[in-house]
DNA sequence: TAATTATATATTTATATAGTTATATAGTCA
DNA sequence: TGACTATATAACTATATAAATATATAATTA
């Protein structure tokens, strides 16, 4: 086997699926609504008292969310629950975290600062 | 130490910047051009060849890869290469793929197909 | 059934950006 | 210097979508 990295083969259609993971996680709302997500469910009602926007906003980010396959939909009575389905999506999130932090750490040495 | 996941405490300005980066990744070009860079820096010029599509939209794209933090330019004479500065675009990719691969298996399976 | 509550959808407006074409910039070499 | 090559930018068009507003749907309860 040849030590060489070469590059893994991705397709561009693959690489389209991939882009449209990437969309639907490249809105501010979209991950504070995911963030808010992380301890367990919450109803429509309870996410948008806690993300300030209107209910239908929050509800067409769900839906988009729910169309990405990243959180579920349950309906109990009146209300609807929505839950990550998707836990990657933490693992990615705190990877781009420490990779920005990173970042700013080193931007922030290049200035002679320090960071806490 | 309680056992309960409790969400990390991202502030809504950090999410903004995670979801930034997330963006410069929603593009199928963008990623393209990425995994073309796999192997190492690659010149404009390369780069359109490999690539379908005008010169100037792929410096475009460069462009805001680079002011991402996830790719470097390196001009030599005439001609500019562009290398992967941050690698862990391509762990996020991995996991995205994974993830998209159980997705479809599961989906497959649901269906009674069998996957190679 | 009517009133109420919870969620979803339709419509509109404003904005962002992908891609194209034309052109500018800047380096190389005769 | 002038011609040539490589890359970047500007101006434009077309498209996508976020957010707001109004309204619809559907479940609950009186």
């Amino acid at each position: 086997m040849s030590e060489i990295a070469t590059k893994p083969n991705i397709s561009p259609e693959a690489l389209e699926l991939v882009a449209e993971r990437f969309k639907a996680l490249s809105e501010p709302i979209r991950l504070r609504i995911l963030h808010q997500l992380h301890d367990g469910e919450m109803s429509v009602t309870e996410i948008t008292q806690v993300i300030e926007s209107s209910q239908p906003n929050i509800s067409k980010h769900l839906k988009l969310l729910q169309d990405a396959g990243l959180v579920a939909r349950r309906q109990e009575g009146n209300t609807v629950y929505y839950s990550i389905s998707d836990k990657v999506v933490f693992d990615i999130c705190e990877i781009v975290c420490n990779s920005l932090r990173e970042k700013f750490s080193a931007k922030a040495d290049a200035l002679g600062l320090k960071l806490k």
